[in-house]
DNA sequence: TCAAAAGTATGATATTTGTCAGGTATCAAT
DNA sequence: ATTGATACCTGACAAATATCATACTTTTGA
């Protein structure tokens, strides 16, 4: 399935900046390069799987990933997900517990992988380092609260108003202002927590009231103030 | 609000074991009870306030404490509980943001504080401080991701039946085998995403099935394998 | 000790949402 | 072009749940 492919230098990498590893040395970045690995994953490929075990932390160099876990009677639930420079696959080594979620390519995608010990070795020497893990992690769960919040008290129509506003958010918008990524129906749903019926009906309605406008899987939002509106206050 | 009381020594502490600093050495021990503060809070007291900047990390000595974030026009969303022997507020402060959540007392409670500097100063020193840190947040969001997919996919019955579990794995039982913690029926349904009478009318229909007992406040589980069954499966 | 307040309980009703069933559009491969 | 597969869409209905109204009970505090 996965296939080599030249693998991008650490040193070189665009996304670096924003990742966990901005605090390196470049020491320890010609290290890291030599320690890592990178593989490429085609479009709906599966990166790593929930409740296997994972041996090292995965960063997305390129490409769009999401992650998910499996509920009610198989159901995919998409907790959150991976752009450029975003990181996965740390919870599961850090807590000894089997991964939580999976690991899916949205696009095609490049993904480098860094073995558990180096990432250890890491911490070891350079609490920087730590700090930032920390930082992530600890950003991660104010994500995760508020989203929690949202799903045990807003409406379908709420959630889905948010989660519109926070797709453009985490994947901004392509050159004709569209959300740039692309979702089916169905995985909308398995984020905002609904049946697809529901997305898809809500979306109509959207559109219909000119808040957002529907090209195939291709969703442009054109008035975010009443998205806002929606996702907060009142119906 | 808050008085002083006579401060629990970390070397002493019978919680510090299943906490955060059992790697520390001893030395490490008496720097850590020098630089700390204690108080006490009283049963529903505020600890810190949702929105406020943290300046360290609370450790709780004894008590039980809620951690909940106000959601849609105000109403409470509970996120999670804390016992003797778990920290809180180190999100805030590691990643500079507003604190996501406030901590409730849920019962009279004493509440250390490490401040922020000396927090630091131990994740310099020592990197198995680091680690356990990063193990705990990776468990926290190991648990938020799983509350989020029950939150987005099952009944309000399903969820009800698997917090009663969890608040049983959380605080154990009481001499009568009651679950060892008080919480209102508002409490709980702030906890369960759901309003207040639904939670009673649950309650209710379990105990008619014999799945659980009520005597005021305080909740018996009769029927683990049952609560189970409906947690996970079909109504 | 009493009154007020807060918490608990129950019924009736309205709304939201999930489910099922059927239909159309789109796309890939033969 | 035809088929089959998949995604998308719509309507009808049933079920779950929120909301409102109204008691009852317990706790709190003056």
């Amino acid at each position: 399935m996965k296939e080599k492919l030249e693998i991008p230098s650490c040193q070189k990498c665009g996304a670096r900046q924003k990742s966990v590893f901005c605090s390196l040395n470049s020491d320890q970045l010609v290290q890291l390069n030599e320690e890592k690995g990178c593989d490429f994953y085609s479009k709906g490929e599966i990166i790593f799987k929930e409740g296997s075990y994972s041996k090292g932390l995965f960063c997305v160099n390129k490409g769009k990933v999401k992650l998910s876990r499996l509920g009610q009677s198989g159901k995919e639930q998409i907790v959150r997900f991976a752009t450029a420079g975003d990181v996965m696959g740390y919870n599961s080594m850090l807590s000894k517990r089997a991964l939580g979620a999976s690991a899916i390519a949205l696009e095609d995608s490049v993904v480098c992988f860094v073995p558990a010990a180096h990432f250890f070795e890491l911490i070891k020497q350079e609490p920087e380092f730590s700090l930032k893990m920390l930082e992530l992690t600890a950003k991660n769960w104010d994500n995760a609260s508020k989203l929690i919040t949202n799903m045990a008290q807003k409406t379908t129509k709420q959630r889905l108003a948010e989660m519109l506003l926070w797709l453009k958010e985490t994947f901004g918008l392509d050159k004709d202002d569209c959300i740039d990524v692309q979702l089916s129906r169905e995985e909308i749903a398995n984020m905002v927590g609904t049946a697809t019926e529901a997305v898809i009906r809500l979306l109509a309605d959207f559109k219909k009231n000119k808040l957002i406008s529907l090209e195939g899987k291709r969703i442009k939002l054109l008035d975010i103030h009443g998205l806002v509106m929606i996702a907060d206050l009142v119906d």
